[in-house]
Order: C-alpha cells, then structure tokens, then sequence
DNA sequence: TTACTAACGTACTAGTTCGTACATTAACGT
DNA sequence: ACGTTAATGTACGAACTAGTACGTTAGTAA
C-alpha cells in the first residue's frame, strides 16, 4: 500500500513486478473460487479481472489446482495469523473463554469469504488442504490458547474438570461458521437471517452463555 | 419394493414405467449433486448411471437445473418427514430437549449425503431453494416441537424464560451440521475424526449437555 | 385392430473451458 | 553495451458439456 503505484497498464510496456501480479492473482482467484466453487470458477474469468493474463496464471501455479491451492494457503494463513494476534490478558479464565467465543463470532461474520472456501473445500473432501505441505504443516494457535485457559480455570475451580480443548473450539467453530456458511438455506426456511446486523449483539452474546455454561462446573 | 421388478434393462423393449425412471433418476442425481456439487455434476454421467438416458433427464426435469431442483425437494422431503416421526413422549421438558439434540445428531450423522446438498445450496446463496414453490412453502415441524417443549419448561421453571425456540435450533443443527460438514478439514488440521464411530457417543452426549445447560435456568 | 400418445432412444451441435505452443520484452548483472 | 533470463502477451486447439432435433416403441382406449 505504501510503495508507489506501478502503472496500472497491461500490454507491452507495462513495468514487471512477479510479487504483484501473483498477489493480485491470489486476490481475484479468492473471489472467484469463494463464489463459485472450485468447478464452477473459471480460469479465463480470474484472468480477465487481472491486470494480466491467463498465461501468466499458468506461468505462477501451473494450473486452476496450483492457484486454488494457493488461495487455500494464502487464506489460512490468514486466520492463523489473526489467532495470533487475540489479546485475552487480563481476564479470568472463564471471560477469556467468553470473549475468545465472541471474538471469534465477530472473526467469521466479518470474513464470510474465507468461510465459503472452507465449506468449498470440504466438498472436495479436503484433498487439497490434505495434499498441500504448507496447510498440512500449519498449526492453529488458538488451540493451545484454549487449552491454556482451560487449564488455569481447572487449577482455581472455575472450569469443569473434564472440558477438552478440541471439543470446546469445536463447539465455538461450529457456531460460527455456521451462522455464516448455512445463513441462506436459514434464512430461506426460517425466514431469519443470522447476519442481520440488528441481531449480531444478541448472536455473539450467546454463544458465549453457550460456552460459559458449557464450561462452568455444576452445582457441588 | 413389493412390485414385481421389471428388467432391468435398457433399450428398446424395456417395460416402461414413467414413476420409476424419475425415481431412479432423482435418486441417481442426488448422489452425482450430492458428490460434485452443482457445477461439477455432469448430466452425461447421472445418465450413465441410469437405466435410462439423457434424454428423460430433460423429457421429466426440463435440464439440470430442474433435475437439482427436484433432488432438493425430495430429500428436504426427507427430513422433515423424519421431524415428524419424532418421538419425545414421557419426557419432562429439558430430557426431551436433550433427546431431540441427540437425535439429531444421530440423523444428521446418518445422512451426510443430504448435509452436503446443502452446503451446496449454500454455495449458490440458497438460490433454488429460494425459487421452488414447494420448496418455500415447506415448513420443519421441528421449530413447533421446540416451541412447545420450551413453553412447557417455561410454565414449571425448569427452562430458562429468555430461550427462543429459534434460537435453540440454531444451536442444535450448527453443531451437528458443523460435524458433518467440516468433518475433513477439521480432521485434517486438527487430527481428530469427528465421525469416528468410536467417539460418537462422546459427541452425541456433548450437543445434549449443551443444549441442557444452556435451556437450565441460573441459580436461585 | 387401430389410432393415439406418453415414454423412450440415438445422434448430433453449439458453445465453453482448461491448457499450451510460440513469440516478445523488460530488467539485471557484468 | 549486451547477453541472459524472468516475466509477459497472443493465438489457438482438443476435449468436454448442456442441450436438442428427430425418430421409435409400448401401452391404452375405442
């Protein structure tokens, strides 16, 4: 964002610069395939809504695999990255987990994109992510973050004793991309839409009480 | 089932009967739709698998956007007539919930075949679902039976008075969608098979806890 | 029997889609 | 300057895919 802007020209006499073209080529692939599907996107149409050609979609990723793996990648990396960067300092155990629950609501509604690969991908069995060095070697911080909290919250008594890290992001995960990922078939049978913007308070508070109370020991 | 089979064979001099070959083709495109997703099901090969040919395709469904259709009405179909053969009768209020969260679960693990038509649907922004008559008009008897098991918690206090029925759905069929659905991408990155038939019981039993703690009422 | 029609089959086409052969140019080290 | 190569552009083809034109046959009603 900070570099002077080359010419946003194509055709001979354009200034060559491979990082940004297969930047921008990750970023219109990430569309197309959020959109339309691993078969339903189409090379010539990525390339089109590029400053550069198909060939050169070829000459980076070898082919529609190549590229869609590296959107996989790319979009991983993202959400590692923003686990990363979760700041739960100073709250008791139990509130972290509260506020790590609604964060992560707050995380899925405003990336729906990346919710729709993940949802893509299962389609397709998780063949590429499965194939893929770099996704089969990415580890998710926010597992050992829970699991850290979990364990300060068994040692001073506020958490059950029994709670499995896993399970309990699986229960925040399955929450959240939900209301993203199933948001229209809802919306179409129910006649509510999760994401109305009236309803995210109310959305995010409960699936923290959903945690919270997951979590909390029963009576003694 | 009870009908005398007809030949099964193709071509000229076949038995003809028009229900059968639009069963067998529905069922047929349900797997292919079902396996590739819209776009990547071919018409070519729902055909091959059939005892008929492309041709009845459009002679009963008009193309394959009508064929998807039809399949999406029949096994929502499905579904809600199993919403209906529900039984929770004998149960107080809250062990009923806890049922029907385990049931639930229960049937979606059964049918993954019907969760990933509609993680498709998804895909394509419930589109077809929103476009079919039938489609729209169909109600899921199972919002009524939440209904009516909250308010009969509500009246002897042990449900909580805030619950939306909608809300307590919402809940149920994220997380048994979401351990259907992103069962391979969540296996993939985590390592845990969340339809492991050795952990099924784990996992059915957590959806029941859940729901319950989160219906319980707080402290006095 | 015969006329009629629903049900079925074959062969083909128009358009699309991924991929590539081949040509060209800008940057960079020496 | 200049040669090398990474980066880019153009034009094209082989295979696929949804859909259709046209012909045929089995059941049925009179």
């Amino acid at each position: 964002m900070q570099d002077p802007a080359p010419p946003a020209v194509r055709g001979p006499g354009r200034a060559r610069d491979a990082a940004r073209t297969r930047a921008e080529i990750i970023e219109v692939a990430t569309r197309e395939f959020a959109e339309q599907g691993y078969t339903g996107a189409r090379v010539d149409r990525i390339a089109e809504r590029t400053r550069t050609t198909k060939r050169m979609i070829y000459y980076y990723f070898g082919g529609k695999e190549g590229l869609y793996v590296a959107v996989l990648e790319h979009a991983y990396a993202g959400i590692r990255q923003s686990e990363r960067d979760l700041d739960l300092t100073g709250l008791r155990p139990i509130e972290a987990m509260r506020r790590l629950a609604e964060l992560t609501y707050d995380h899925h509604v405003a990336h729906p994109e990346f919710i729709r690969l993940v949802s893509i991908e299962n389609i397709h069995r998780a063949e590429h992510l499965a194939s893929s060095e770099t996704l089969r070697n990415l580890n998710m911080p926010v597992t050992d973050l829970i699991a850290g909290l979990l364990a300060d919250g068994r040692a001073d008594g506020t958490v059950r004793a029994d709670a499995d890290p896993l399970d309990v992001h699986m229960v925040i995960s399955a929450y959240c991309v939900f209301a993203v990922a199933n948001r229209h078939t809802f919306d179409a049978l129910f006649g509510r839409d999760l994401l109305d913007p009236a309803r995210r308070g109310h959305y995010r508070t409960l699936v923290g009480d959903l945690v919270v109370r997951y979590l909390t020991p029963t009576g003694p």
